[in-house]
DNA sequence: TTCCCTGTGCAACACTATAACATGCGAGTG
DNA sequence: CACTCGCATGTTATAGTGTTGCACAGGGAA
């Protein structure tokens, strides 16, 4: 089975401080090595939308940038967004209009994205048996895959079988 | 193989005057099997998406509309999209905020699109093997499919290897 | 007739994203 | 030090995409 999950759907309990600290670690990190800036608003953006595992709007993201910072306007968000995608910190859910952030961002991959349509948790795969079957499918047509979108909705875990005492209803943690 | 073509790449030279027809054709007799109204406006919409292979955008479409008749406005043309999408007529393609013809209205389905990136003309399939092992991935997270986004962008056939003489650039036909 | 339902007209607005040009600021160089 | 080059940000305006809310028209049913 060749199933990654780069993401998975986090329980409702688990610690999310470790996932944004992780995340902005693991991009400091990458963006060093790579020679480009981490600056104070990119990093802001990132942790902004690392606060949940649940894609963020621009302009969400706009409105909580502007409370610390009052020249924030949408070029200072859509640039910060630019440069993440760019670096592979992020990714954007067309189906959304909205941005998430990557598990696994070292490695360049398009994502595979699970999105739950009751909690807005969303979890990422980047699978190969995915890929094989599109990339052969298209292949019988005589088309040359360069790059795939796959958002599935549905229902995760959690609030397809609720356990009780267990929360849903958001992923913001 | 359950390879199913819904709509194939078509050869420029293809009779398009024919996809057309055929296409609202269908629409009038699904519409009256049903009992709901296909009216000038939305046949109107339904015949400027068919006019290429092409996704078409809302606003465009409004463009058009306007020409014939002064009174078009944005609900209009988004209230005849609803309804189209909404009988299976068209499908909306997300990474491009635009539309496109739907090849087998009749039975409900999500589409997989393959979208050139040269000459933008897409395909539309509806494959099983697609959805199985979309579905077995999500199910090994305990995720529940409810509907899929699949948009595969690359190169068309024609505009990966174009014969001699034969056309390419161009989807509208 | 009156009522109701659906479709359309119309004005305004909300949301998403980009263009264009100005300013700031730090690193490297002479 | 001054200089300048490149990148990041500030600022204003605008383009592109989609929705809300209410008014009106027409046809069928009571």
């Amino acid at each position: 089975m060749a199933t990654s999950v780069v993401t998975p759907f986090k329980h409702a309990d688990h610690d999310h401080g470790h996932c944004v600290d992780d995340a902005l670690a693991q991009a400091e990190r990458q963006c060093r090595q790579r020679g480009v800036r981490l600056t104070p608003i990119r990093r802001r953006v990132l942790e902004l939308i690392w606060n949940g595992h649940a894609p963020v709007k621009a302009y969400d993201l706009l409105d909580r940038l502007r409370a610390e910072r009052r020249s924030a306007a949408p070029p200072t968000v859509y640039r910060a967004l630019d440069f993440l995608l760019e670096e592979g910190l992020i990714h954007r859910i067309e189906s959304l209009n909205a941005y998430i952030g990557c598990g696994s961002p070292a490695h360049p991959h398009v994502g595979q994205f699970l999105i739950c349509e009751q909690c807005h948790a969303v979890a990422e795969l980047d699978d190969n048996d995915v890929h094989r079957v599109l990339s052969a499918k298209a292949g019988e047509l005589g088309f040359l895959v360069s790059s795939q979108t796959i958002e599935i909705n549905g229902l995760c875990p959690l609030c397809r079988d609720p356990s009780p005492g267990t929360a849903t209803g958001s992923a913001s943690g």
